[in-house]
DNA sequence: GACTCCATACCAACCGGTCGGTATGGGCGG
DNA sequence: CCGCCCATACCGACCGGTTGGTATGGAGTC
């Protein structure tokens, strides 16, 4: 008979459960505005807990940050445009996909980086810094396979690969605002509409 | 002589100074963290005059939304683009007088609103329908003018001038997040830039 | 027995909000 | 013109509760 271990090892640990509630309650009401008891309460664990593994309340926004950008950088990679065979269409995908992740709760859809950087850019620089480089980061993989459509099709107008990834970011972060202020997640879909309408103007198609 | 007044009338109210003072407050630091202590020191006015006139942080919020809105109105409504004779001339016009507000410090030509119902669209009901409200405020101004390009000019794509006006907001809301996260504003006029240019392509031009 | 991981107890600073009080000035009867 | 009434504007000390952060000790593991 194995033994039974006396430490419940079915829960993960504290450090593991803390940032994945601040998935959750920072999305809801912001960085600034979650202490660090509201997550170590959803977070079922103590404040000892908290400060035995995070320095500060703001080491841990950088951490949860980083934490951000490691799970949405998994999940996008596995992503099934990546296979289809012209760059244009694996862009145009990704923007499909964008637009299928808007439904159900404002939280559970919008992004925990453009929230935060919202709040922090000009009193954390470690945080900001975090943000800018988990959104740099996101674009730089888009960024390829736009290149790529640049050379095998057409192109209209005066632009780089690298200034478009952004801007498709900046409107899905605008799509986000949208659909907090209207508590509508329509008009937010509407508005990634506009950008796949662009991005279909924007390259000459083979007709 | 004239009689010296006792009382210093160079000063305006307290009332009007802690409006003011949240429009810059508010932008550097967020709306949660913003203290009502902050408040009153950058006003200059006691937190007994605080709430005096309001009655609560939150009713404050609400007001300084409706304050926004008013003096941002007014600063477009007054604007040369509203002269040109031609509907998408006067839409571009707008965007190109967006495109020239984007430079200074990044609390300077930021969106109050769209700060602010990132943080309380979840916590504050009363706030974030005064944000949606001001957007949809600014939105309709742009729609007329909209709709007559659409009438005047040919139209590529099945959409509308209500939810084009609300992708407008849309791209500069993100623009703002980019040049928060990156501390640059160089990106927001290039993700600008590209909404230009997806304008000038949803029309058919006159040749 | 050293080390990691975490719980409990605790702290000073700060939070939004209240409260008793003061100062000013306009309305108005005389 | 005076004196009284009272609403509005504002002051700043103060309140209870919460904040981020610390100090300490104990259980489990190597």
């Amino acid at each position: 008979m194995t033994a039974i271990p006396t430490h419940d090892r079915n829960t993960r640990d504290a450090r593991a459960q803390l940032l994945d509630a601040a998935l959750t309650v920072i999305r809801e009401k912001g960085f600034s505005a979650t202490s660090v008891d509201d997550l170590c309460q959803t977070a079922g664990v103590t404040k000892g807990a908290f400060f035995h593994h995070f320095r500060s309340k703001e080491d841990f926004g950088v951490d949860v940050v980083d934490y951000w950008s490691q799970t949405t950088d998994a999940f996008f990679a596995d992503a099934a445009y990546h296979d289809l065979a012209d760059p244009l269409q694996r862009l145009l995908g990704y923007i499909d996909l964008r637009t299928e992740l808007l439904h159900g709760g404002v939280s559970e859809f919008t992004c925990l980086v453009g929230t935060m950087v919202q709040e922090v850019y000009d009193t954390s620089p470690t945080i900001r810094a975090a943000c800018e480089a988990s959104i740099r980061g996101h674009a730089a993989r888009l960024e390829t396979d736009i290149a790529e459509a640049m050379l095998r099709h057409g192109v209209r107008g005066d632009w780089t690969a690298g200034d478009l990834a952004l801007h498709i970011q900046a409107v899905l972060q605008g799509a986000f605002i949208l659909a907090k202020a209207t508590g509508n997640v329509d008009v937010a879909r509407l508005s990634v509409g506009h950008l796949r309408r662009y991005i279909a103007l924007l390259f000459d198609q083979p007709s």
